[in-house]
RNA sequence: GUCCCCAUCGUCUAGUCUGGUCCAGGACAACAGAUUUUCGAUCUGUCGACAGGGGUUCAAAUCCCCUUGGGGACGCCA
């Protein structure tokens, strides 16, 4: 039975390429009815701590990678020491200061056979001797993690790329320790925009991060998996289901990829848009308790119906509250360059009032009649549509950019419509009284 | 510096193992047009790459070598 495992160590966040690399090991398990186990390297007890564990823990439960083991490397000292008094005995080791070292073997060749990469070989010439047990008596990385992936029978090391200098060194241990061979996979590395080693400089990196930003963990797996794997056909979006069926480390390439994120707003889009109204309602309204913009209360049905209206624009959670957070507001926050271009001539004011008046009139308020309604207006009057509907844009929305404005008018409801126009057209007026009187001086 | 890994559109990639079907396909982004109510929405389209040089071969993105470029590792950190 396949085994695999993702060995974090608790001395930061997850982060976006950790978990790319747990989630090629735990779709490796899953896709071959194996086990995944996740092992805490938390050796170094000073830099580890539970607050990072923690955080670690829940953001792959969140990413919806479960594990069937969990090992704390801390827990384990006794084993190390033993392994490591063998090969003191075995002659293969020796003691320096109060540490325990292992002796590299002289001019031999390493080969390590990978998934991946295929054949790397490297000359011991090249490895120094490798500190097993430091003098403080806490194991050292590579030998605590040979002998654990011996001991817990993983048989596929999947890990990033910047581990492979550390694969002969571990391969060396494992030939000592009379242990079998697991197979190795080095995965490519995630890099930033600059190509150098994603870290915090290149924005976002936490995988909590995100979630807080409001993406969904279907698409962060989906777009992490699409870095360095892909199925082979030109598709793109798969559930979870489908990508542990699909999954294969043939199909995993060897080149760095460059996290973009623009790739992974859309694929959230496109998540998005498959959810439910309902279900996304879920996940929206407690951020919008959170940012204060609604409170206890509010008329669940009229929410559903205005996410509903801004779903195929949405490409985060937050957005939504970007994009429609005038609906809450008693004002709309006025783009300076939207005035300027809408609400800028005494005719625009003038076309707010006549809006005003058609609309104040309409008993049944939806995006039909109210359009009915404006339809009539248009003809009567023999504006143009645009010239009632730009500065009623503005000054209902505060910008240019908005779905049909009719909609836009129906759950924004009547009253704050009429108040709304209202205000913006007297605002204009006293801005052009203003500049009358000083061009007149 | 030493060792190791990598090299197809701006980005993610298909194609490379098993050379011809590739004057290189898809997606994101960008850009353009459409939608005469806008748009970061939607639809349609356009731009855009085999790093360079040598081989091998009837034939190379695909195989080999060199150069260049990028990345990683050289801790009693993990």
């Amino acid at each position: 039975m396949p085994i695999t495992r993702f060995a974090p160590s608790p001395t930061g966040f997850l982060h976006i390429g950790g978990a790319r690399t747990c989630l090629f090991n735990w779709l490796y398990a899953r896709n071959t009815g194996g086990k995944f186990i996740l092992r805490i390297e938390d050796t170094d007890i000073k830099r580890s701590e539970q607050k990072y564990l923690d955080e670690i823990l829940d953001s792959l439960k969140w990413l919806g990678m479960d594990w069937d083991e969990l090992y704390h490397q801390a827990e384990r000292f006794p084993v190390y020491l033993e392994y490591a008094e063998k090969l003191l005995k075995d002659g293969l080791a020796y003691r320096e200061d109060q540490a325990i070292i292992f002796r590299v073997p002289e001019n031999r060749d390493v080969t390590i056979h990978d998934l991946i990469h295929d054949k790397i070989v490297v000359n011991t010439e090249t490895i120094k001797d490798q500190v097993l047990i430091k003098s403080d008596g806490s194991p050292a990385y590579n030998f605590c993690c040979a002998v654990d992936d011996a001991l817990m029978g993983v048989t596929h090391v999947i890990r990033g790329d910047d581990h492979i200098s550390n694969t002969p060194k571990q391969v060396l241990l494992y030939e000592a320790l009379g242990f079998n061979l697991p197979k190795f996979a080095h995965i490519p590395m995630i890099l930033g925009e600059d190509k150098a080693r994603l870290s915090k400089r290149h924005g976002a990196t936490a995988i909590s991060e995100y979630r807080r930003q409001g993406y969904l963990p279907e698409a962060l797996v989906n777009y992490l998996a699409l870095l360095g794997w892909n199925p082979g056909n030109n598709r793109e979006l798969f559930s979870r289901d489908h990508l542990v069926k699909q999954f294969s480390m043939k199909r995993v390439n060897n080149t760095a990829a460059i996290f973009d994120v623009n790739k992974l707003n859309w694929i959230n889009g496109q998540y998005i848009k498959t959810i439910e109204p309902e279900k996304l309602t879920d996940f929206i309204e407690p951020l919008l308790k959170e940012e204060g913009y609604i409170k206890e209360g509010v008329d669940r049905n009229w929410l559903t119906g205005l996410i509903s209206l801004y779903k195929t624009r949405l490409n985060t959670l937050q957005d939504f509250s970007r994009l429609a957070g005038f609906f809450f507001n008693d004002q709309a926050r006025h783009d300076e360059e939207a005035v300027a271009k809408f609400l800028n001539t005494r005719e625009a004011a003038e076309n707010l009032d006549l809006l005003r008046e058609k609309i104040k009139d309409v008993e049944l308020f939806t995006a039909g009649e109210i359009e009915k309604n404006v339809r009539e207006l248009v003809e009567q009057r023999e504006i143009p549509a645009g010239q009632l509907i730009h500065p009623a844009r503005v000054a209902l929305t505060g910008g240019t950019v908005s779905p049909g404005i009719f909609e836009v008018m129906e759950f924004l409801g009547k009253d704050k419509c009429l108040i709304r126009m209202e205000d913006s057209a007297k605002k204009i007026r006293t801005r052009m009284d203003l500049k009358e009187k000083l061009s007149g001086l």
